[in-house]
DNA sequence: ATTGCAAGAATGTCAGACAATCGGCTTGAC
DNA sequence: GTCAAGCCGATTGTCTGACATTCTTGCAAT
């Protein structure tokens, strides 16, 4: 038995359950950008006592997901275009190091399951669900990142992504975005594939380039 | 004047005070990696209350520099060399990618004082304060990561930098690592002073493997 | 030596309370 | 009519105390 494998199980626990619900409610749009969180209201809409929500909430403000202002409480930080172009910066520059270094190391079934994620997306890129397409899209840049050999890297991009996911959902939702990215990330995946390092590394840039094109255009018309 | 220009002057409350205290006792290295961290001794020392002490520990834990295993409460994390070589080599790409964008971009003032932090980390490499050493080697990185015109780099190289503080301090007492340290830092800021992208990136690099080796020195030895 | 059990310690969670602070509204002066 | 001052409700920051659950440790028994 390897040594570092952690048999412990997890006791759910109500701070870790309530920092879970609330991050997927900030993903999925629950709360608009710039709106406050009312403790009281959120201890009884997800019945559990202050005490646990303000853990959660201390989880999600290092995580950057909310903002704690002092006496004045959470909210949903607005995020600014500025801030938008150095995550898509540094998510630049972890995730073309992740493509290469998957190229190089990624086990066959990894590949296939990279290969079932990209099917995956191309059947949600054809359905009017967004929030299907972020989904789907997400788990092929997890299977990458996750193959890239470095924890930290994955960690760290889980972490700016999170960020983002605001314009992840709109962007997606673009004309014809969908389908460029698709073609976009059937090209890392050939490259990974093939175990052509410098492809992968190219491929991904133009990846994440484009990505944030089209969420400057989103930007710009929706708000 | 700078619309975005944040005039709130932040309170300060328990909650942050306690974090602040906290982590800044754990880069001093006052806690062993793998102790654990009893609630109601902290709160004795520290002089709050159990509510208080939790949220900050809560922050802790989403900043990665403790652990809470559910119904085990916290602890420090041992951290495996597994982890750091993998932290070293995201700080690599960072430090790198920062370095090069300052060089191009860095203000005359903001020159000088790197200029003035690099006779700082001169200073102590000769004394035999190992965490003056560590403390103003920190801060010729935070001026170069500040001028680096992406907040978001910044940030994660901070949180990043805080984990392996633990080495830091260790590496930096080892016997010459400290001066040559200092060359290295030197030729960086040599670099960046004459506008120079492509030697900045390439002597961050060099600081970093060295940086990254003595590290491992320190722990074969030390453990 | 290993197993099983019991006492003690520590954590997870809650309820309730109160002061400090913020934001908005009313009031009043010019 | 506009602007300033001040009051009031809403909300947060913090504490105390409590209790069930879970973990750890030491000891006894096989």
């Amino acid at each position: 038995m390897p040594p570092d494998l952690n048999l412990r199980i997890s006791p759910r626990s109500v701070q870790r359950e309530t920092v879970d619900k609330l991050r997927l409610a900030i993903f999925s749009g629950l709360f608009q950008p710039g709106s406050r969180l009312i403790e009281s209201q959120l201890c009884t809409q997800l019945g559990i006592s202050r005490p646990s929500l303000r853990e959660a909430l201390r989880s999600l403000e290092a995580e950057r997901l909310i903002e704690i202002v002092p006496n004045r409480g959470p909210s949903i930080p607005a995020l600014s275009w500025e801030v938008a172009t150095a995550i898509y910066e540094v998510r630049e520059l972890l995730e073309v190091e992740a493509a290469g270094r998957c190229a190089s190391r990624i086990s066959p079934e990894q590949l296939r399951e990279l290969e079932k994620s990209l099917s995956a997306f191309e059947a949600a890129a054809s359905s009017n669900d967004s929030l299907a397409r972020v989904m789907t899209a997400a788990d092929f840049y997890s299977i990458i990142l996750a193959n890239c050999g470095n924890p930290i890297l994955e960690e760290v991009h889980r972490g700016l992504v999170a960020r983002i996911s605001f314009f992840r959902g709109r962007s997606m939702s673009l004309e014809g975005r969908a389908q460029s990215s698709l073609s976009e990330m059937r090209e890392i995946f050939e490259s990974i594939a093939a175990g052509d390092e410098k492809a992968a590394r190219e491929a991904s840039k133009q990846h994440v380039l484009k990505a944030k094109a089209a969420a400057k255009i989103s930007m710009d018309s929706g708000l």
